[in-house]
RNA sequence: GGCGCAUUCGUCUAGCGGCCAAGGACACCUCCCUCUCAAGGAGGAGAUCACGGGUUCGAAUCCCGUAUGCGCUACCA
């Protein structure tokens, strides 16, 4: 039988990378396996739904590049795939086991519930719902539906013995069912909760593997046991670690960016963040750091998941989306570069960007770029009219103004007459000046540096100004003697 | 409180009984390269494998207990 995996987030906000890396682990196993990736949205919780987590959702795994074969837009034979518009078929179900005596309707209200439990901890005792209405007499029901009290479906777990199943990470596990108590399938607003929707669903839609986080793993003997009742094979089970902040706890906003989308924004690349993800709780070999995509689809496998939750440091991530902007070409290079230079240069710098001009300028800044969003601080003194900088730059490291302004003075003579103008030749101008002028090489092109690019770690002096040209370095070096002046 | 899961360098991890007085990567430090900053190269520091008992000729690896962390304990997922 074919692999069928699914990723069944609910729109209740911007997908975490925690979220996220479920969704990647899903989607190897099924490319490796050659199976389905399905996507399945679980909107059944009315209150917490987020207007356009649905688009962040897809987003999310379109910037990815985690294609699904079935879901929202794309639909399949297992439709629809959005919970809210499925809910016949669960109350279909709900009935079945309320007829069949594996579950019952509850007339309790939120008040008395809530009360229960408040009680329950303050005793300090195991809570849970005290089935009060577990064995409600014909009459008794019929009282309370003449009253009009709504009521909900829940689930008559065993009351005692125990249920142990096979998880693919954690191998078996056991809950004693007395530790258990009787779930709501049901909700009074005729919507099902997630344990009888995932349960309907993973098994109308052929699922195979249920892939999802370890918080899910103290629900999973009520889902063996609702399979049971049903009359169901489970899938397999295999609960992902989870990933935490830096504090070891979930993984929230008050961490820093969480959302993947944020760390789209804040210019990463989407190969380098799989990669990353990826290395969350899954590990090739002992040595192995960057794995392509196609490599990670052709080695992907359950058996080398780990068990510990994983802290999720971006430092990593920078490191390796900087190994990542450095294998791309430069053509795709600046390709991706072209939206985050046009949100983040200055505004008051014509658009469309210079492309052509910028392309030059890749070479010298490739390499020093760990994020697209960096990329607009190295080069926008390529492009601006004025620099600003602190005068004192030019005459820093006891250097005397009266030095300073006979380097300068003497470079632009050099610079307006050197032919061609290209790094080479500027090079071989201008290093012997130093000499000249009894400073050291590295004092006279700290001066030169600052002059022409405002600034004191730039990229190599000479080939930045021959892409600067003739023009830009002449008006930067008088305006730099000006400076001193 | 109950139940469950987990526990190897600061972090991500390799390790499925002897090859481990524990390997790789990020971060950190030093050096090299060098006009600055990066990138790159070479080194370094960093883990008594949570602790305590077993089992075994032999344990990071198996078992038990303790501690700690995390998760669940909703008409949320």
């Amino acid at each position: 039988m074919s692999v069928r995996v699914r990723y069944a987030p609910s729109p209740t906000g911007t997908p975490h990378v925690g979220n996220i890396r479920t969704a990647l682990f899903n989607w190897l196993f099924a490319r490796n396996q050659g199976g389905q990736f399905i996507v399945r949205i679980e909107d059944t919780d009315v209150e917490r739904l987020v207007s356009g987590a649905l688009e962040a959702i897809l987003e999310s795994l379109r910037w990815l590049g985690l294609n699904w074969d079935e879901g929202p837009e794309v639909g399949g034979p297992c439709g629809p795939y959005i919970q809210s518009q499925r809910l016949s078929l669960y109350h279909e179900h709900a009935r079945r086991l309320v007829a069949e005596g594996q579950a019952y309707h509850c007339y309790c209200s939120p008040q008395r519930l809530t009360a229960m439990r408040e009680e329950q901890q303050r005793q300090k005792r195991p809570s849970g719902y005290d089935r009060r209405c577990r064995e409600l007499t014909p009459q008794q029901r019929a009282e309370y539906e003449t009253q009009g009290i709504k009521s909900v479906v829940r689930f008559k777990a065993p009351l005692d013995g125990q249920t142990t199943f096979s998880d693919l990470i954690r191998d078996e596990v056991t809950f004693a069912h007395s530790t258990l108590d009787d779930l709501v399938l049901l909700k009074s607003d005729g919507y099902p909760t997630y344990h009888l929707a995932n349960v309907v669903d993973d098994h109308l839609m052929g699922i195979t593997h249920v892939m999802r986080a370890e918080e899910w793993l103290p629900s999973t003997p009520r889902h063996v046991l609702l399979y049971d009742a049903f009359g169901w094979q489970p899938p397999q089970f295999a609960h992902l670690p989870m990933i935490l902040g830096p504090d070891r706890s979930k993984l929230s906003k008050r961490h820093g960016a969480t959302s993947l989308l944020e760390y789209r924004d804040q210019g990463y690349l989407p190969e380098a963040m799989m990669n990353f993800l990826a290395l969350l709780g899954w590990s090739l070999d002992d040595k192995t750091e960057t794995i392509d995509r196609d490599m990670l689809v052709q080695h992907f496998s359950i058996e080398r998941v780990g068990k510990p939750a994983a802290i999720f440091h971006a430092d990593k991530l920078l490191w390796m989306n900087g190994v990542y902007m450095r294998q791309l070409s430069p053509q795709e290079w600046l390709k991706r570069a072209l939206p985050f230079l046009d949100r983040d240069l200055p505004p008051e710098l014509p658009r469309p960007l210079p492309r052509d001009y910028l392309a030059m300028t890749v070479p010298l800044v490739q390499d020093r770029a760990k994020t697209l969003a960096e990329i607009a601080g190295l080069v926008d003194f390529f492009l601006v009219d004025e620099l600003t900088y602190e005068a004192t730059l030019l005459h820093d490291k006891g250097l005397d103004v009266e030095t300073s302004r006979k380097a300068l003075g003497a470079a632009l003579d050099l610079v307006s007459s050197v032919a061609p103008f290209d790094a080479e030749t500027l090079e071989a101008a201008l290093r012997p000046l130093a000499e000249q002028l009894g400073l050291k090489t590295g004092t006279l092109f700290g001066i030169l540096r600052v002059a022409t690019t405002g600034r004191t770690a730039a990229p190599p002096l000479f080939a930045t100004m021959a892409v600067l040209g003739r023009e830009r370095c002449l008006k930067r070096l008088e305006t730099a003697l000006n400076h001193l002046a």
